[in-house]
DNA sequence: TCACACTTATCGCACAACCC
DNA sequence: GGGTTGTGCGATAAGTGTGA
C-alpha cells in the first residue's frame, strides 16, 4: 500500500508509513462474500469482470478520501493537553494536515486520525454509487451522501445537512454535487483542473466583525500593488485572522472601507480572510480615508496603471521587492 | 465569451539554525 | 541539550489579466 498527499494534482508528497497508522485504513482489504456481489450486480449493475475483480483483488486499485479527526476526539485531544500543561491545537482541519505529515509514524499513530473515501478510481464500475458500495464492501468507511433526481432533491439535501451539520461528528463547509454515472461524467470532460461533473456548494461563511487597524500596500512579483488590511486580531473560523486583502483600488472604493472602521470578516471556504462589510452606523467621525499610493511603498519610484486595468504597478524593473518576490516564486 | 494562469492571503506544522 | 526563531510547505478561494 502507498498513500500520497493530494499536492498540485499531480506530485504529493509520500505519507505511506503514517496513513499506515490509521486505523480507519484496512492494510488487507476485505473480499466480498458472493451474496455481497450478487446483490451489488442486482442493484447498481456491475459488470461480470468487475465481479471476478472484486473476488480477488488482484491489481492495483486507487482510493481518494480525506483524512480527518472526530470533533469529539480533537476536544479529547486537547482537554488531554491542558491537563499536562502543554499547548493545546487550534483546529482539527490544520492538525489533521500536519498529523499526515509528521516524520515520525509513531507521532500520527498518536493523533486520532480518521479516513473517509469518496473515490474510487475506475475499475469497471457505472455510477458513483456503485463506486461507494464497493469502497464499504472492501472496508472503507464512506462519506455520506443521497441520490437526487432534480436540483430540487438537491437544494432539500443542502437545507437538511445546513441543519444537520452543527450535530455532525467532523466539520463540513459544504456538500459536493456529483453526475452519478461515470460515462457522462467523463463526457462532460475537466476545465484546467475542475471536472465539469462535480461542484461544490459552500454553506455561508461564518462571520466576525473587527476594526481596520491600518492597510499596507503589497508589491508582488510581477510589480502589482496589493492594499492589505491589518485589522485587529479575531476569531473567525477556528483560526485568528489578523490580515485581509482588499484587492486594488476599485474594492477599497466598492466596500467604502475607512481605516478605523469596523468591518466584518468571513472567511471564503473557511480558510481566506474576506472584508465583506463595513459597519458604518459606528463610526465616531475619527476614520481616516485610505490613501492610494503614488510610489512604491518599497523603491519609491513612481506607481502607475497599464491601460484600462484597474491595479498599480510599480515602474521600477529592478524594485528590490519584485526581485525579492520573483526568486520567492 | 470562455478557459486558464497568476497573484495573494491565511494557518499550523516540520525542520534547521541559532542561542543560552 | 533544550528552547526559540525563521523559513518552507500544504491546502485553499477569489479576483483579475491574457489569449484563443
Amino acid at each position: 500500500m502507498t498513500a500520497a498527499t493530494r499536492g498540485d494534482g499531480m506530485i504529493g508528497e509520500d505519507v505511506t508509513q503514517n496513513v499506515r497508522t490509521i486505523e480507519a485504513v484496512p492494510l488487507k482489504l476485505r473480499i466480498p462474500n458472493n451474496a455481497e456481489i450478487k446483490q451489488l450486480k442486482k442493484d447498481f449493475d456491475i459488470s461480470e469482470k468487475v465481479a471476478k475483480f472484486l473476488t480477488t483483488l488482484h491489481g492495483r486499485i486507487e482510493i481518494r478520501g480525506e483524512v480527518y479527526i472526530p470533533k469529539k476526539d480533537f476536544a479529547k485531544l486537547n482537554k488531554e493537553l491542558e491537563k499536562r500543561g502543554e499547548k493545546t491545537f487550534a483546529n482539527p482541519r490544520n492538525l489533521a494536515a500536519g498529523s499526515v505529515r509528521q516524520l515520525d509514524p509513531a507521532v500520527s499513530a498518536s493523533r486520532p486520525l480518521n479516513f473517509m473515501a469518496w473515490h474510487l478510481d475506475d475499475i469497471g464500475q457505472k455510477t458513483q454509487e456503485a463506486s461507494m458500495e464497493i469502497l464499504r464492501l472492501i472496508g472503507f468507511k464512506t462519506v455520506p451522501g443521497e441520490r437526487g433526481k432534480k436540483i430540487e432533491d438537491i437544494e432539500s439535501y443542502y437545507k437538511h445537512l445546513a441543519k444537520k451539520r452543527e450535530k455532525l461528528n467532523f466539520w463540513i463547509d459544504g456538500l459536493v454535487i456529483r453526475v452519478n454515472r461515470h460515462k457522462i461524467y467523463k463526457k462532460l470532460g475537466v476545465v484546467g483542473k475542475t471536472p465539469r461533473g462535480i461542484v461544490a456548494w459552500k454553506f455561508p461563511p461564518e462571520e466576525a466583525t473587527t476594526k481596520v487597524l491600518a492597510v499596507n500596500w503589497f508589491v508582488g512579483r510581477t510589480g502589482k500593488l496589493t492594499p492589505v488590511a491589518l485589522l485587529q486580531p479575531v476569531f473567525v473560523a477556528g483560526t485568528t485572522v489578523n490580515h485581509a486583502t482588499l484587492h486594488n483600488a476599485e474594492e477599497i472604493k466598492r466596500l467604502g472601507v475607512k481605516i478605523g472602521d469596523t468591518v466584518i470578516v468571513t472567511k471564503a471556504g473557511d480558510i481566506i480572510p474576506k472584508i465583506v462589510g463595513v459597519l458604518e452606523k459606528l463610526r465616531t467621525g475619527k476614520e481616516e480615508f485610505i490613501k492610494i499610493p503614488k510610489k512604491c511603498p518599497v523603491c519609491d519610484s513612481y506607481v502607475g496603471k497599464k491601460g484600462d486595468n484597474i491595479d498599480l504597478y510599480c515602474s521600477n524593473k529592478n524594485c528590490f521587492s519584485k526581485e525579492k518576490e520573483r526568486i520567492l516564486y
